[in-house]
DNA sequence: GTTAGCACTCTCCTTAATTGAGTGCTAAAA
DNA sequence: TTTTAGCACTCAATTAAGGAGAGTGCTAAC
């Protein structure tokens, strides 16, 4: 399926989409030979560019108009032609992480770089939070407001902080508050979120019922608190420049807006999209390649971000499948890696 | 300014409205004698629209095309016209007060109402956070995560929880923690946020120093976070069905869209609309009314949701001037009536 | 293998013609 | 005095037609 293009039918091909890229319409076999230096005529790129569409590296929308990169052509171009270094502009890397530094909040700093990374790209970004699943509980704790009203605070090793306030049906006095929380560190901190199933919480329940003379129903109320505080498929997404995908001229369509809008709207959406993703570090989809239907004409770029070496999240830009691959990778790429280390050290 | 209509053109005011909400276009004489019983000519109707013209209430939008309300005629209609009961389906209420009472935490209850008010509607909702300003400080704590590595939370009588991670250049002592927790409560809970300003933060922070030895840094730390936390101006705006917006045929035109979307994008600007709003209990701003330069060709229809009857925080919907209010104005009032109630219910 | 030349194709833009909804005015009817 | 019928007029929106332009594929010569 991935043969070898020869290198002039590899330099028109890349001359095809780099053009593309910047006019977003077809491109004519004279366009392209005044434009780049490619030392032949356009009669003879016209021959190559019919072959590169007998490859099914091209398209055409319409006889007697200029060839389109295909998802095949564009699959190409990003694994062979582009490369994946990182070419941020000297000096940029340390301006945004001492920007972002003083952000001492995790979500603050991940939509934060959500906004950055749509700023750099011009296009939509999405991040997830940290996967709890590979997380540990840190800490946990109960706090009294009112007389029959808990504040449980949980709080993981990436930094999450999720809070609850549990309304109970009877007083928890002093003595038993500060007991259920000694109690509860040395049952559950320093766990895997993802051990911390029914399972283990209804043995941990039995326990402290042995223990504490307390109403049957304030622990289920607990750990209904815990699954869905950190649940798998809940994951966060955060948006960034919504109105970027406005800018792009294959969204002239009011009705592919819509459609896109409303996709972005859902959040289990979007979860799908990003989770869809594959777990290896920088990873790309391109058109077709998508799983979910409705973004089958957009592309991805996603990358995985780390903390303390440990896969947490996702970090990626969609866009049209016409996107700027090279500048996007390249950003998609460092803002990952700042992500990583913003949260790490926040975390502490 | 607001002379009284004879019933004749307050009845084709309102009709030339009704159906002008029905169908986005310019209403014409004929159109309204036929769908209307008015038991009168076109002519007749021509001749009393030209006068309502004369005063203010219609516009044309070119000669020989239907007339199409103005500002002024949105006005009268919803002074003087539109009935401001609840006209919601028997049931209804009880229904959502049932769906969401087993919420606790406040901001999910907040972005449940603006989804359901979007649902409702067919337009963009959005609701303000509790404004802090009136709510007391109920309880502060701080928890060690990690030796130089602390988490403040704050919690309002609102039930807005705010949580900080704060990094130290030292580590404390238990002893010290604890001391420091039994210091803060008694300083800071139970006041009005309000009073909680530098002034006040400082005298705490001096008499601190006076019994505690601890780093100048530190407390320099907290009372950043105490005032970043609930600062006035920067409340959050949850939204809910942006998507609403692109179904209105006045946004058929791109480059509104863009405008538009890229308004709800910032934050900073939901904030000013939303504040721009007085603090009666349900206001209407009608096109040109609105402070905000770029939302002149919409109307808003906002209402302030109490808790324990201190006005809190603010709940409406933004659409274009061609609004259905009758059915708007209704279901903004009962979602922040109901609202309230479940964030009282929540809090405690 | 490469290139020039040329007929052919298809979209897009501009211009012109047509349609249709609606008005304002005038004069007659109530 | 108020209401209504009749009619000429206006203007946006739709349709139709006629280039203009960009590009291709094929053929024949280099």
């Amino acid at each position: 399926m991935v043969e070898e293009l020869d290198p002039r039918k590899k330099r028109i091909l890349q001359a095809i989409i780099q053009e593309h890229i910047i006019s977003a319409s077809p491109i004519g076999s004279r366009t392209l030979a005044k434009k780049y230096n490619l030392d032949v005529s356009p009669a003879t790129i016209r021959n190559e560019m019919a072959d590169l569409e007998d490859l099914g590296y091209l398209e055409q929308p319409h006889t007697s108009a200029g060839r389109v990169p295909s998802d095949k052509g564009y699959r190409y171009y990003v694994d062979q032609i582009v490369s994946r270094e990182k070419n941020e502009a000297p000096g940029v890397i340390e301006n945004i992480e001492n920007l972002y530094q003083d952000l001492q909040d995790v979500q603050d700093i991940i939509s934060g770089m959500a906004k950055m990374l749509s700023n750099m790209t011009h296009y939509t970004a999405m991040v997830s939070e940290p996967k709890s699943q590979v997380s540990r509980l840190k800490k946990v704790e109960i706090m009294q407001l009112a007389d029959n009203s808990l504040l449980l605070v949980l709080v993981t090793d990436a930094g999450m902080v999720n809070n609850k306030i549990i309304n109970l049906d009877q007083s928890l006095s002093t003595g038993k508050i500060s007991y259920l929380n000694k109690f509860l560190s040395e049952k559950l901190e320093n766990k895997l979120l993802a051990n911390l199933d029914t399972r283990y919480l209804k043995e941990v329940e039995k326990e402290l019922m042995a223990r504490l003379d307390l109403s049957v129903g304030l622990f289920k109320q607990f750990y209904n608190e815990f699954e869905g505080a950190f649940e798998p498929g809940g994951v966060k997404v955060y948006l960034g420049g919504t109105s970027y995908i406005l800018e792009q001229p294959e969204f002239n369509d009011l009705e592919k807006v819509k459609k896109m809008l409303r996709l972005l709207d859902q959040e289990e959406m979007l979860n799908k999209i990003i989770n869809s993703i594959s777990g290896s570090d920088l990873e790309i989809k391109i058109g077709q390649e998508n799983e979910v239907e409705d973004i089958k004409n957009c592309s991805l770029v996603v990358a995985t971000y780390y903390i303390s070496n440990r896969a947490v999240g996702k970090i990626g830009v969609i866009g049209p499948t016409r996107m700027e691959y090279p500048r996007v990778i390249s950003s998609v790429d460092v803002i990952s890696d700042i992500l990583g280390k913003l949260i790490s050290k926040a975390s502490g």
